[in-house]
DNA sequence: GTCTATACTTCGATAGAC
DNA sequence: GTCTATCGAAGTATAGAC
């Protein structure tokens, strides 16, 4: 029996690299910035061949956006149905993180360069990311109503505050601070749900 | 007596609108997405005209940044310095809402387009970031050291949540929706000091 | 799937007259 | 302070051979 390879092939292919290598290139320099013959060069080809993979340049940052959204729904949708309605806020802070922060050049990239996407892929990414924002506002008046989370504001406003205090930490986190991913959920747990202020002495 | 114009002029200038006109296309296309061709003809002239102003199209940018850090260390600065310590961050957030809010096509470019700067403007506009940033902390140890602000958590990540809550609601605020910049702050003292955890029935 | 070569466009910036 | 005209560089993308 031959030896074979397969699914079993660690090879990393051109295919697999792009994305990732342009997401990285996208965050650190921006999307306008970022030229595809710079791209293909640290992809190891010309740019002639980046057009074997793409139509265009705005392919990638399509690509980009719209998977990094489709992975964060999945993950907080599915980890947040599994939960008890006191912990689905924690659990939504926590895969939220997991999944933002595990492929933050993604994430980053989808934040800030969604502008320069071509006025109907914009359109769709904007869509996407609403439909995740509802899911969130959605947690938050489940949670009000079973009296977990305070009802004196509106929910809308609550969302937009948690989504604040996820979205802005991509761009700050280390990786290899003194942080983990899962000791910042905490601390932003501690600090949405309890808030900062000292407790009576 | 003639007619006199001096400081009764109410005439806007070219000089006065570049860095606005600019703010906004940057904000709205980013920087690397916007030609100098189009930004001098939304202020009415040719884009050789715009170089008598700059040196450079990284000259808009750089001012941009510059001036809006400037200003909102300022404001929050002097604002806080007056404040009692219980009130000090309370004073924080509105300060720097209404600053960030009132010229928000300055801050929303400074924070998302500042890596388009041209290395040694980037550091020296890092600098600058990293001052705010650091009187936002020492707010927060003040506060912490004054018993208002819980000191189970480093200060160093108190004052990042604060401002991950700040910053990214530049990018959501509407100045004509249902909530002022005055009432934004409100929503956001109140999660940021007391959380939104439901208190006891 | 990768290349060389290059077409075509747009960009930032300048020269020099008014 | 504004213009017309234009330069030279850099960009996206394509043609066609291997």
């Amino acid at each position: 029996m031959p030896r074979e390879r397969k699914s079993v092939n660690s090879d990393v292919t051109t295919a697999d690299r792009l994305i990732p290598v342009a997401a990285a290139l996208f965050r650190r320099l921006g999307y306008g910035q970022t030229s595809t013959r710079e791209l293909a060069l640290r992809l190891g080809i010309t740019s002639a061949t980046l057009y074997h993979y793409i139509n265009g340049k705005d392919d990638l940052l399509f690509q980009i956006c719209s998977s990094a959204l489709t992975h964060i729904d999945e993950a907080v949708r599915k980890a947040t149905a599994s939960a008890p309605v006191e912990k689905k806020i924690e659990v939504a802070i926590r895969s939220h993180l997991i999944c933002a922060l595990i492929d933050s050049d993604s994430h980053a990239t989808m934040l800030v360069e969604m502008k320069a996407l071509p006025t109907e892929r914009k359109a769709a990414i904007i869509r996407q990311r609403d439909q995740y924002e509802e899911l969130i506002r959605t947690l938050i008046v489940e949670s009000q109503q079973a009296g977990v989370v305070r009802a004196d504001i509106d929910a809308k406003y609550v969302a937009l505050a948690l989504l604040n205090l996820l979205n802005w930490s991509i761009f700050w986190f280390d990786p290899n601070g003194s942080l983990s991913e899962s000791e910042l959920a905490d601390v932003l747990s501690k600090v949405f749900l309890d808030g900062v202020r000292a407790s009576e002495p």
